[in-house]
This record gives C-alpha cells, structure tokens and sequence, in this order.
DNA sequence: TCAATATAATTAACATGTTAAATACAAAGA
DNA sequence: TCTTTGTATTTAACATGTTAATTATATTGA
C-alpha cells in the first residue's frame, strides 16, 4: 500500500508550508494517542498547563497554552463537562475565574503521561538530540523577532 | 541542570508549541495582507498552486496545498462562489474534476504577489539567509522521517 | 458479466482558529 | 458621583481541521 507523495519540491523551500509538515509529523502520533484518551492536542495542553502551574485564570491559561480566549472559552465548557476542571469565581475580582485540574483531570494525565513521554523520546531519538535542540534554537528564535509589521 | 526525572516539558522545549509559535510569527503579516485581499490563507495556497501548476484535481490540489480534501472542498465551493476558479468534469473518469484558476484569481495573484514576497524578503533579512536555510533543513529533514507509528 | 474492491469527492459532525462585537465588572478621573 | 476608560470573558459568525460515513464511479478478478 504505498502512498507514495509527489513530494512537491516547489514548497519545500517555504516556511510556512515546511512549518506545517513538520507540525503534522510532530503531533499525528500524539493526536493518535490523545484520541484514546478522549481528549483532543488543545485539551490535553490545557490540562498540563493547570496541572504544572496550579490554579490559573483564563487569560493565563490562554498565554502558556498558545490558545485564543475564545477557543479557550468552549475548550473550558468542553473540560468542565468532562469534569476535568474546575471553576470558582475570583474572590475580590468578578471578572475573573479560578480555574483548577480536577482529580479525574490529573488522573486522565498520569494515565497518558508515560506515553506522551515515550513518544517524545522516540522524536529525540530518531531525529537526534542535537538536531532536536538546533531546532528549537532556531524556533524560538524566530518567535523573538521584532513583532511590529513590516511597513 | 542534571535533571534525570521525567520533568514535563517546558513549553519553550516543547516542539509542537515551538512549531505553533513559529507558524503564527509568520503567517501573522501574511494573513493580515491576505485579509485585505479578500482571500485566507488556505484560499490564498490552493490560488497559488493553480497559478503555478495549471488545471489539477482536487486530490493534487489538496495534496500540493498540504489541506485534507474535506477541507478543500469547502475552500473549492467558496473560491468557486467568487469566480476565482474554474471546474470541469474530467474527459474520461466521470469521479474526478479538473480546476483551473481564473482570470480574476489570476489578478488576485497579480495583485498581492509583490506584496508577498516583500514579506518573505523581510523574514529573510531579519532572520538571516543562514539560519532560514537551516531551519528549512530541519524541517524538511524532521518531515522525512519514518512514518510509522512508534509502537 | 458481476460481485468485490478501490478511488475521487462530498457530506456530516464536532472541535478549533480567527476577528469583531458584546457583556460584565473594575479602575480612574472630572 | 458619574462618566470614561480599561480589563476579563464570552458570544457570534464564518472558515478550517479532523475523522468517519456516504455517494458515485472505476477497476479488478472469479
């Protein structure tokens, strides 16, 4: 059953596609194990964020988990459902929310967590640590570039 | 910095987020450009496959513009809604399409393309050519990797 | 030929991305 | 106080991502 891809040589050379491929290849298998555990890649990186940092209000969960408050907004309606979070107002500023991992909520990350880990070691290993952290360099990197348009 | 126990990941350290981070550094004036032309990103990367490659099915398409085709489907119907493509029945094989872009789709390419690689020139210099065609390396080499599923 | 299988494209259903607007509350100032 | 301004979050509307199912056609093999 070959799926044999064309390999469009063209978009190799663009950023923006490679980025895409590469994203792709990073998360299939993690989306494929995360599927399992009934959650999706944007729940799963909520939940470690609350279980790593402790109680957070949206816009921080927002900030750390790389989401858009409004898709925050339904993947927090969607957790509490699950019981994996919880809510509690502000104590002095009504605006805001508490918002915490749950008991099921840090059990559904211990039951992945070996796995998840696994899969990371499996990237390090067949891409190579050096390779892996020459990637991230230059990843981040390129997130520290000066933020205003170029006009 | 000896740590040896299964620490979660920092997120600076966390490839899918570094790829997250870095897509939306440069697809952020892109897709502000794009906006003013009417078009999405996605639109905008099935348009430029067309202009380039001429008439293909949608399969091609979607394969070329890295979109599953439930996607590409939509993105046909809308494009097709503002006279930016053309479709015809293939000659022989009755399940298949034939999708050109159009003369307006042309001009929409005309008409940014400048633009377009403005931005990527930009990229460049702030970034370096050097670390560009490193990090495209990277990527390109993380995206050859085996297939399977690690089990 | 014809049933089984494969392929191309679409549809369905749900989740998220994205921008703009709305809501609710807080803080600051005349 | 009361208006203005700012902040936190949600809602709305539309586009795309993702997986599964469906439809239509083509191909294969007994």
């Amino acid at each position: 059953m070959g799926m044999n891809q064309p390999r469009p040589t063209e978009t190799n050379r663009s950023l923006p596609i490679a980025l895409l491929r590469a994203r792709e290849k990073v998360m299939g298998p993690i989306r494929n194990m995360l599927s399992n555990a009934g959650v999706t890649e944007q729940q799963w990186r909520v939940l470690r964020v609350l279980d790593e940092m402790g109680t957070l209000d949206p816009t921080e969960i927002a900030d750390r988990s790389c989401l858009l408050l409004p898709s925050l907004t339904r993947i927090l309606q969607t957790l509490e459902g699950k019981n994996l979070i919880l809510r509690e107002p502000h104590p002095t500023d009504r605006r805001k929310q508490q918002i915490s991992i749950s008991k099921s909520g840090r059990q559904l990350i211990l039951d992945n967590m070996e796995e998840s880990q696994r899969l990371t070691a499996w990237l390090r290993d067949e891409f190579g640590q050096d390779k892996l952290d020459a990637l991230l360099d230059l990843l981040n990197e390129l997130d520290q570039l000066d933020r205003h348009t170029p006009s």
